[in-house]
RNA sequence: GGCCCCAUCGUCUAGCCCGGUCUAGGACACCUCCCUUUCACGGAGGUAACAGGGGUUCGAAUCCCCUUGGGGUCACCA
């Protein structure tokens, strides 16, 4: 048993490719069979080298490994990939295409058409104008064989397309069950392309017979496809492979999920903010670029750019490529588990398993037939409860790791045991691991940088008087300070201790009163780890000078 | 629009194939209360679905038909 995952290398995995991936990936393995990976570069317009490299990175990540393919350094030092049926690039393999294309004509199975894209755009547009659906009218086949002869010899351009015979063509899928499409359904559907390369449909079949793929799990998308690949198996002679069409993920809202939906997001951020130019300071966004982007919805602005964009507008991109994902902390293992949950599920209420179950258990009986919506509310649940779930050790590993990846200013602003103490007072409080970084800016920022929220909530919890006419929080503040200069051993307990004893004589007791205000004071607002944690994280020297730049800043 | 597929809480789903055990189960979200030095977590409750209409049957979420709704697809993209 063979199965195969075979993207096409535009940009980074998205979830749904991962998703089928995945059960690719456990359909084989769980039944001693090979998984085998190949890139389907042959639109020359879309593909370029560095794409493919990032979803080999990607599935790595999530741990699913191509027993097959593309050749990939891990970062744990071993190779994935390579196999006997190689090159696993499509755009590699044109000579074995060729070949078979040729057979094709000398059979009479396929042949040259001589039409241009604007004529056939042409057509197109009038069976649709007349509300007729559209079928290639197979033009091309009047033309005798002395005229394709000469056109061929004169060089004109020329597509080949397969000749489909009559009649109803019946799918048999593991998933949808058989269903018959009914004669005339499928044209005569071009298989070479006027640059010389396949299309999709013929690389395709080529390949699953050549690398011995034995079954097909893809997206639903692909199903009327199947007509097609199922002519062709015939003309070439080829065995059949089992089919089995998963249903599609869509977006919360229903719409298909696409890269697209950063740029969406993006540009209503920019309309919201009524920008009028590029944000300064990002890297490859000059004004002809902006305006490029801003006026055409088709053009979408590279990862990188996106990126840097959201962050100087404050808004979060919609996570859609599994990279997405790991960028904002959630765990390969969760992101795994919840993709496996679209579209399947094991049964017997269960929810929650690691990669190992799904290979155990993942079969096509109860693969869904009706598209998922894509809920990251419920991974983040997810994600909460694997990370609250973790060893105090691994959280800290992890936590550190992806710090050093995308927020290294903490790591070096931070003492080893510093970071430490925050990872402990972080790790409860997290659902992802970005949390800790994204939740405690304070930990960054210079003493005398520091700027407090203007927000009710700071508010009320320094400046407000309470209405029984007891101290406000800067009078407490201003009370406590002297206490906090009098600790000598400054960890958590003793500043807790000399804190308390203030609490006890002027807040019957009641830590609040006093910690909420000292949170404003030296984090500038009302959310960060337990209150004497965050003191001891800071330092007495820090936390003594934020004071006092907080009682001058609320003085006035 | 043609063709194809599908239809259980807001969402992911269990149950459907092999009708009764379903006053339809779980999870996320939501609401209420509790815990609490913030946030988050946690604890206890709660609201919430078989799309509609016809059949078949003693009996239908489960089988059949129609309607409605949703999705996919109709490229020299994959």
């Amino acid at each position: 048993m063979v199965t195969r995952f075979a993207p096409s290398p535009s940009g980074h995995l998205h979830v749904g490719g991962a998703r089928t991936a995945l059960f690719c990936w456990a359909f084989a393995k769980g039944r001693g069979g090979k998984f085998l990976l190949r890139i389907e570069d042959t639109d020359q317009k879309r593909s370029s080298d560095a794409a493919s490299v990032g979803f080999l990175k990607d599935l790595e990540w999530l741990g699913i490994r191509w027993d097959e393919g593309p050749e990939y350094k891990a970062p744990d030092g071993s190779t994935v990939g390579g196999g006997p049926h190689g090159p696993y690039f499509q755009s590699e393999r044109l000579d074995l295409y060729n070949r078979e294309i040729e057979r094709l004509i000398a059979a009479g199975k396929a042949y040259y058409a001589f039409d241009t894209a604007e004529e056939l755009d042409a057509k197109r547009k009038a069976a649709q104008a007349a509300k007729q659906p559209y079928r290639y009218d197979r033009a091309a086949l009047a033309l005798s064989k002395d005229e394709v002869e000469a056109k061929r010899k004169a060089g004109v351009p020329a597509v080949v397309r397969c000749k489909v015979p009559a009649g109803p063509i019946t799918i048999q899928d593991e998933i949808l069950g058989t269903v018959t499409l009914p004669d005339g359904e499928v044209d005569d559907f071009v298989i070479r392309k006027v640059d010389g390369f396949p299309t999709y449909h013929f690389a395709v079949v080529v390949d699953d017979e050549f690398m011995q793929v034995t079954h097909v799990l893809r997206a639903q998308e692909h199903f009327t496809n199947t007509a097609k690949h199922m002519v062709l198996q015939d003309h070439l002679g080829y065995r059949r492979p089992t089919y089995g069409h998963l249903p599609i993920i869509t977006n919360p809202d229903g719409s298909k999920m696409s890269k697209r939906d950063k740029d969406k997001t993006l540009r209503a951020a920019v309309q919201a903010k009524g920008l009028t130019a590029p944000p300064a300071g990002i890297a490859n966004l000059d004004v002809a670029a902006w305006t490029k982007w801003l006026g055409d919805k088709n053009v979408q602005l590279d990862i990188e750019v996106a990126n840097a964009l959201a962050a100087a507008l404050d808004v979060a991109l919609p996570e859609i490529n599994v990279d997405d994902f790991k960028r904002s902390g959630y765990l390969p293992g969760v992101l795994s588990n919840f993709l496996a949950l679209n579209g399947w599920s094991p049964g017997e209420n269960r929810e929650k398993f690691d990669l190992a179950f799904i290979r155990e258990h993942f079969n096509l009986d109860r693969v869904q037939k009706t598209p998922a919506k894509f809920d990251r509310v419920k991974l983040l649940a997810f994600n909460c409860d694997a990370i609250t779930a973790l060893p105090r050790e691994d959280y800290v590993r992890l936590v550190r790791a992806h710090g050093e990846r995308y927020y290294p200013e903490f790591l070096t602003k931070l003492t080893p045991d510093q970071f430490r103490m925050l990872a402990d007072a972080s790790h409860e409080r997290s659902k992802t691991l970005d949390d800790l970084y994204r939740s405690n800016r304070w930990v960054v920022v210079t003493d005398e940088a520091l700027v407090w929220e203007d927000s009710k909530n700071v508010k009320k919890a320094v400046v407000d008087k309470s209405a029984d006419g007891s101290p406000s929080g800067l009078e407490r503040l201003r009370a406590v300070r002297p206490l906090l200069e009098g600790v000598t051993d400054w960890t958590a307990s003793s500043i807790e201790a000399a804190v308390k004893t203030y609490a006890d004589a002027h807040c019957e007791g009641n830590l609040g009163k006093v910690a909420q205000p000292l949170r404003v004071g030296v984090t500038g607002g009302t959310v960060s780890p337990p209150i004497f944690d965050t003191l001891a994280i800071l330092g007495k020297a820090s936390t003594l000078r934020r004071l006092d730049r907080c009682l001058e800043h609320f003085a006035r």
